[in-house]
DNA sequence: CGCACACTTCGGCGCCCACCGAAATGACGA
DNA sequence: TCGTCATTTCGGTGGGCGCCGAAGTGTGCG
């Protein structure tokens, strides 16, 4: 406890609540990493009003930055930033849906979207469901334990155990889905088959700057190989 | 997934934003309902000013009100806000210390304190740590699941089991301590449990208005009894 | 080396919000 | 019924923030 104090819910509020930064972040919890171009683009504001946003983002430790060339590439400060968000999401209101593309794109969300680095939606609780109807996560006060019939199912899908393993941070725990209500899976493990599904094809991203992602032909046969139920 | 929208995390961003508000949800993070005039107070307002935020945060979902003769009772709309004020302590900046007096403030926080219905900080890990060890509670993917032996043990304390199970969530699930950095007890079983222990006068509120509570002498024995290792 | 691109910095503008005092409204008690 | 208390409403004030264009800085390429 050394070292506690008291924190300013306010001062992270405020960096939240400016609908410009708020859509930046909404497009860096599909976990990839924008340029500030692409960021200006999404929020469409000018160039120079995005990197004043992003300083601010970055000066309060929601997102980090690297050079490479000319762009600076930006991405969520880490998977508690994640968290965080999608946990804000269950008090947020609803935005007014002014068109059938909106709608859309919002059952879109809940069906299949990245929670920064896992898969959130209809499609992240099956797994997440599956996963423990099948006998491959165990459920533990310190969080989900991999089982043995887990490991070689995992490993057979292709995710790497031994990464899995030595991440700093969970391997696998619920995250409690925004749109479903319901947890899915996160935790290094989920990450790690999140990536696995989107390499197989299973899952493809809609665009380089949403979290919203397409669940192909392939991927719903294989999600449903293996038990999960999908509308 | 019907009738789901995207949210406005911007909109609720900015409700929190501010830091008179902010304290506000603070103080009614105790869990208990406080009038407009103690907000006031709480955020070092005038009465005008506490009244216009409070409407704003109603009419934003996270406080609802009642009126009571000539006073009107504010409390946080659900534990879903409580849970989400505690997400977002995980990513907010630490607040600057300016003295011993806050320095021990802070400590005492991180030591015990109400999170909206449940113990947390040190002694509400505690507590959910030596739930495990004794077997009073197993872990399922569905969250926790109190055992025949935890039925017993919390009936003794003076749980009301039939309440607690009736309640509509969980009865019991981990929520990611924001102080300690693992999870204290929550759900409907923690909230009565909390209760109780306020009730035997094992914990104590330290003010009307702030969230801290104190660990009485009895208190020590009792969670030291019930096998709590506690600094 | 010069040009183009990406991004940052800065000054200016306009809007929004927090604040408050005064007045109004509702409840309570003598 | 009147005075007091609690709270809300409203108009006014001031400060802060989001926006942008222009200029500056750094990188890449021909």
């Amino acid at each position: 406890m050394t070292g506690v104090n008291d924190v300013d819910l306010a001062a992270v509020g405020a960096l939240l609540g400016d609908p410009s930064r708020a859509a930046m972040l909404d497009a860096l919890m599909a976990g990839r990493a924008l340029t500030a171009g692409e960021l200006a683009r999404v929020a469409s504001v000018s160039a120079s009003t995005a990197s004043e946003h992003l300083a601010r983002l970055s000066g309060g430790g929601l997102v980090e930055s690297v050079k490479q060339g000319r762009h600076r590439y930006f991405r969520l400060a880490g998977p508690q930033v994640g968290a965080a968000l999608e946990a804000l999401s269950h008090i947020a209101p609803a935005k007014p849906v002014t068109g059938m593309r909106q709608s859309g794109h919002a059952k879109a969300l809940g069906f299949a979207r990245t929670c920064y680095d896992h898969l959130a939606g209809t499609c992240g609780v099956a797994v997440h469901d599956v996963s423990f109807a099948n006998g491959w996560l165990d459920a533990t006060p310190a969080g989900y334990a991999l089982t043995a019939a887990g490991e070689r199912e995992f490993a057979r899908l292709g995710v790497d155990l031994a990464r899995v393993r030595s991440a700093r941070r969970a391997v696998a725990r619920p995250c409690l889905d925004w749109t479903e209500r319901k947890p899915h899976l996160a935790g290094s493990l989920a990450a790690d088959l999140t990536t696995r599904l989107i390499d197989l094809g299973w899952l493809v991203r809609r665009s380089r700057e949403s979290r919203s992602l397409r669940l192909t032909e392939t991927g719903r046969a294989g999600l449903e190989d293996l038990g999960c139920v999908l509308p």
